[in-house]
RNA sequence: GCCCCCGUAGCUCAGGGGAUAGAGCACCGCCCUCCGGAGGCGGGUGCGUAGGUUCGAAUCCUACCGGGGGCGCCA
């Protein structure tokens, strides 16, 4: 019995109730009640506060409400007890037949075991990275880079469509600065003070001009375009090589140049001038914001007849909401936390809905430690901690997992010494363990010829032999992964599901210690042998999907 | 000045209004004739301060204190 299914039958109970006259309640029977594993034993499998809920509603104490409920519902199959405990509170324990019948479901669904269906039917954008074409993926977006892809995993996971997006901020003064600051280097100048100065300029040089041997003798303003595109080119394949050797794919890589040549920032411009929230002033071309909740209108074409950045930006929400997204979603750096308003009252001057169509999530800084000092990321400097060093250093597992189990709303401080000397204690290393362990035993089963229970062998899977308190522990976290997966992608935080899969990793240890699972010696297999092997292939199911939407490998063997 | 994020154990951090606030690291003990010891078990006077909301607050609201980030006809 899952939780979901606990709670179906509470609501049958409360309908029952008020259908018979023995309870009011004036909103009506809720469609779901929180069903919660308690942190203590003596509370029980499961327990709700229903009636402390419902109590004032139905102008009922909440402990007589739950002793009505209680009464019921221990009539119900597979509930063994019900006690009504505290102010009010039901402890439920549930029958071990009906506990047990969660592993044959896990292992009959497979990898597809913790998908739901809460979001289907909804077209997400997700939008992420999104770094200049000037220099290499580095740690600020690596963050963004890992939690980024497992939102829109588990998005997926909850039956949401999802396209992961790369905007390419390929246009602008960044762009020439990053141009001039290659071409001074190739010509032995000093690179300009607000160009570029990291050591990869220095390398970018010489491989274009021993690339292009006629570079050097191009007109002055060619040669900077050239200079500029050449340098273009080798950065953005780079970036693509870097993520994907991250696991991190994208969909869609989309230019800003497109947006301009296409004419999609004036077709973009077009449709907002139709909703009434545009205006001239001072020669500029302004969009009222403020009707929306923000600080201060904003222009979209300067006096001078230019775009701004913010002209781009709207064009290319409109262009997304074309493309038939219901929801984009953007998730962006704390320095940009200052564009979220804009951004919500652009989309209501586009005429959507700034609380459904547009979501900004802000991800809070990585802050690294190294010997004992902060290393600065700047991309104007030269002490840039890159995709590929951190990924050198940590590994792809253990640096997708570490950055995957904070929520991105939250400052994280790593110190590049410690994860570095104590990996092998990184928590990641538990999971991937267990799930390696787990592989093991399935190995060894199969040499002796044991199967799982409920197979293909015959044996029948009898689920009330899984009586065991630490089986229980273990079925019940099972039982919760669905939730987990559908609550990470609601609030859209997917480092619930790694702190998950450690809880659940756990709790298979736990269960393993205690609990013999293959026969030893010369001894016969038994149903239980084959029931907790059962057990056990639906708990590599799960940290196995777990993992998957974690973007981190699940190892057969360490 | 205005706006955003954060203050939880010695350290790094979990904890969507629930019962006795947790994990990892660090520190001290203990547990292998048999399925992977990268494991398990035991060891703790901690929610920045003060109010409020209610049956109940680490969680929601207000003020203050402390830390970080941001405010452009830049991109």
């Amino acid at each position: 019995m899952t939780p979901e299914q606990l709670s179906d039958r509470i609501v049958d109970v409360l309908t029952a109730l008020t259908e018979e006259g023995s309870l009011t309640l004036p909103d009506g029977v809720p469609a779901t009640v929180v069903v919660e594993r308690p942190k203590i034993r003596e509370h029980g499998d499961y327990a709700t506060n229903v009636a402390l809920q419902l109590g004032k509603k139905a102008g009922m104490v909440p402990r007589e409400l739950a002793g009505l409920l209680a009464e019921r519902l221990g009539a119900v199959e597979g509930v063994a007890s019900v006690e009504v405990a505290g102010p009010g509170f039901l402890n439920i324990r549930v029958a071990a037949g009906a506990q047990g019948m969660v592993a044959a479901q896990i292992v009959e669904a497979g990898s597809s075991y913790g998908s739901t269906d809460t979001l289907a039917g909804s077209r997400f954008n997700v939008e992420f990275i999104s770094a200049n074409p000037t220099g290499p993926i580095h740690l600020g977006h690596t963050r963004w880079a890992v939690v980024g892809d497992a939102i829109s995993r588990v998005l997926e996971a909850a039956g949401a469509e999802v396209a992961r997006e790369f905007y390419i901020n390929d246009r602008g003064s960044q762009m020439d600065k990053f141009g001039a600051s290659i071409e001074a280097l190739a010509l032995g100048r000093p690179v300009p003070e607000d160009g570029y100065h990291g050591d990869y300029v220095a390398d970018l040089a010489k491989q274009i001009v021993s690339e292009n041997p006629g570079i050097l003798d191009l007109p002055d303003d060619e040669r900077l375009v050239a200079f500029r595109e050449a340098g273009y080119a080798i950065q953005l394949a780079d970036q693509r090589q870097q993520l994907d050797a991250f696991r991190t794919h994208f969909d869609v890589w989309y230019s800003e140049r497109s947006l301009h040549s296409e004419d999609k920032v004036k077709h973009g411009l077009e449709k907002l001038s139709g909703k009434g929230h545009l205006f001239e002033a001072d020669g500029a071309l302004w969009m009222r914001t403020t009707d929306f909740g923000d600080d201060k209108d904003r222009v979209l074409v300067r006096s001078n007849g230019e775009y701004t950045y913010f002209a781009s930006d709207t064009a290319y929400y409109v262009d997304k909401r074309e493309r038939g997204f219901d929801v984009c979603l953007y998730l962006l750096g704390a320095d940009h936390h200052g564009y979220v308003g804009r951004l919500k009252a652009m989309a209501a001057c586009a005429g959507d809905d700034p609380d459904h169509n547009i979501e900004v999530l802000i991800g809070q800084l990585v802050k690294i430690m190294r010997g004992g000092e902060e290393v600065r990321l700047s991309k104007r400097a030269g002490t840039i901690v890159t995709l590929q060093e951190l990924v050198e250093m940590i590994g792809v597992d253990a640096l997708r997992y570490t950055l995957a189990r904070y929520p991105s709303d939250s400052p994280l401080t790593l110190d590049v010494e410690q994860i570095t000397r104590q990996s092998s204690e990184n928590p990641v290393f538990y999971v991937q363990y267990a799930h390696a362990r787990l592989a093991s035993i399935l190995r060894n089963a199969a040499d002796l010829g044991v199967a799982p229970a409920g197979t293909d062998d015959g044996a029948d899977f009898d689920p009330s032999l899984l009586s065991h308190e630490r089986e229980g522990v273990l079925l019940r976290a099972l039982a919760e992964f669905p939730r987990v997966v559908a609550t990470a992608a609601q609030l859209r935080e997917p480092h619930r599901v790694a702190r998950y899969l450690e809880e659940t990793a756990s709790a298979f240890h736990k269960f393993y210690d205690n609990c013999r699972v293959l026969p030893q010696g010369d001894e016969q297999a038994t149903d239980l042998h084959r029931a907790r092997l059962l057990l056990v292939a639906a708990t590599r199911t799960v940290l196995g999907n777990g993992l998957e939407l974690l973007g981190v490998s699940a190892p057969e063997r360490m």
